[in-house]
DNA sequence: TTGAAAGCGCTAACAC
DNA sequence: GTGTTAGCGCTTTCAA
């Protein structure tokens, strides 16, 4: 079945058919009705692929991550394909991994598919030239179509980037701690992400604000492991800290298992706060204090700010949600 | 840039480009480099609408989840993707929720992207018609092109079922907390899918053949949310229980949690079981023995039975795999 | 081993 | 408001 049969059927031609399906105002309620009784009748399937070679696009949007099955980005990817798809639009996954060589080729080949916006979900796209990642692959990709950026910053002509405002809820984060009394605060992190830095960055100066020194010891690269993080917390015993601020939950359970294997009071002894407000700050024992991103309202952003721009409107490059500290058992704040 | 110019800059006709970009047999290795060469030096991209339309396929695969948000089919989802990839095959991917008309309009709408195959995630889309699920759109979709069930049961010529031992691994587990003392156990589900209906199967066979008696209220399903889950079983002051079954790892650790909060000592006064071993099995406290359902092999299965179908190889259309007992400290055996 | 040319099913510009 | 027709970029016969 072909737009040629449905013609034939209801008696019209071919682009009356064609104008049925695309709704367009200048055919008659008559006609279409007609039309689409046939269309109904026969069980019409307009090609996809005529009509993307004719629109030269498939009504789809790109999406990649490093990884789906990390929890914050499965939300993230959950929460776009179903709004996208409010909107008309298909998304084409992939997951390219951490590695920059697999990211580039990711991008790469997304591209072939024709797609009108590419979203980059994850931080790790944003790697900066200052952090020694090449970016020049997201900015040739930014010349063919607009491209979104979910927690990471590119400047660029074509490229929209939505911003979780780490580095302030980390800072406040911090100086909380600070203010109850703590002066030997951990900053664990497993990765050098743009989000990671400016959490980072808002760690130190929180400390800097409140007179402290920043130790490097006291920033804590490791696998975001739970028990990995336990047992790395048990072995550096020349490390002392009554705090700890992580950039994920499970680097932050971790902590709360380190301080029930060391028999710790928590948050007596250490006061421990996490990352992203997940299901594991809900599950571990006790609850943890987490850092809510809010990536349900950076998606939202980012869909409406998408839909603009390929509307053709004008969109700010840089937008920011504020984060939400959901407090819990594991600080006395 | 399209086969045209690559055929004029390079001296050839566009048939030999084409033939050149599928790597046809029947072209001179010369001219091979030389398109090639063409091809490289301009960037060329094959436009794949164009090559859709003469293939009638685009090397798509459709997968559909209720949610990839839960970390399950997250997991799953990342893990076909990648691997489908590695095939030559995209993933477009419909998350339709766990209402029967968004499934239906979801199996609609991927079916029109003329997809090579199609993959359903999760147990939900077998609901058996003795559970009251309608499948037609299921089978209707088997029609135009091989179905892929991950955890699920539908009979079709063309439908290829992957299945977790469900039954065998819940029966085993009953079986091992009974053979510990345990007389009173409570089956905890959050779901009525084809694969939960099979894990209660498990749990009613172990209980029946160590003469247990079954009894209703034993049988609890709940949204699977932790503290919701802690509650309930704190306010059902009638039930007795010194064991628990669950169907997923959020609804074990709801148990533990409410183990907790009644001063028991697990196991030693309640023994505990989740499902799925996820992160959060991990992040409790005491951490859970959990069922791994072996997601991963699940995957691979589907995969490589998927390949073999597109290749018009037979296939069976049902295919096992066992799980695998996590045990942790939440259980003593 | 290569080229010419006929589609594939649709959109959109143009004509009526 | 409707029809005619020229592409869109590719694959694939068929001839040479």
């Amino acid at each position: 079945m072909n737009i040629y049969d449905i013609a034939k059927l209801a008696g019209v031609s071919i682009a009356t058919v064609s104008r049925v399906v695309n709704d367009s105002p200048k055919v008659s309620e008559k006609t279409k009705e007609k039309v689409r009784a046939v269309m109904a009748a026969n069980d019409y399937i307009p090609n996809v692929f005529a009509r993307g070679m004719s629109l030269n696009s498939m009504k789809t949007v790109g999406i990649i991550c490093p990884s789906v099955s990390d929890h914050y980005m499965a939300s993230a990817v959950s929460y776009l394909e179903k709004n996208l798809r409010n909107y008309g639009y298909d998304c084409i996954l992939y997951c390219s991994g951490y590695e920059q060589e697999d990211k580039e080729i990711s991008v790469q080949m997304i591209l072939q598919k024709r797609i009108d916006a590419l979203l980059l979900v994850g931080s790790c796209y944003a790697g900066d030239k200052e952090y020694g990642e090449d970016i020049t692959y997201i900015k040739k990709a930014s010349e063919e179509i607009p491209v979104f950026i979910m927690n990471g910053f590119i400047s660029g002509e074509n490229i929209y980037c939505m911003l979780t405002d780490d580095y302030q809820s980390v800072y406040d984060a911090a100086s909380a701690m600070l203010a109850s009394g703590r002066r030997q605060i951990l900053f664990l992190s497993d990765s050098y992400s743009y989000s990671a830095m400016h959490k980072l960055q808002g760690y130190e100066d929180a400390l800097k604000a409140a007179g402290i020194p920043v130790l490097g010891e006291r920033k804590v690269y490791i696998k975001n492991e739970i028990h990995l993080v336990r047992d790395i917390l048990l072995a550096r015993r020349d490390l002392e800290f009554d705090g700890v601020i992580a950039t994920d939950d499970g680097l932050a359970v971790g902590a709360v298992k380190y301080a029930r294997a060391k028999r710790l009071s928590v948050p007596k002894d250490i006061s421990i706060i996490g990352y992203n407000n997940s299901e594991l700050s809900i599950g571990c024992e006790p609850e943890l204090t987490s850092i809510d991103g809010r990536g349900d309202l950076l998606c939202k952003m980012t869909i409406d700010s998408l839909m603009e721009v390929l509307k053709g409107e004008d969109v700010e490059h840089r937008k920011y949600v504020r984060c939400r500290l959901e407090k819990r058992c594991t600080t006395d704040f």
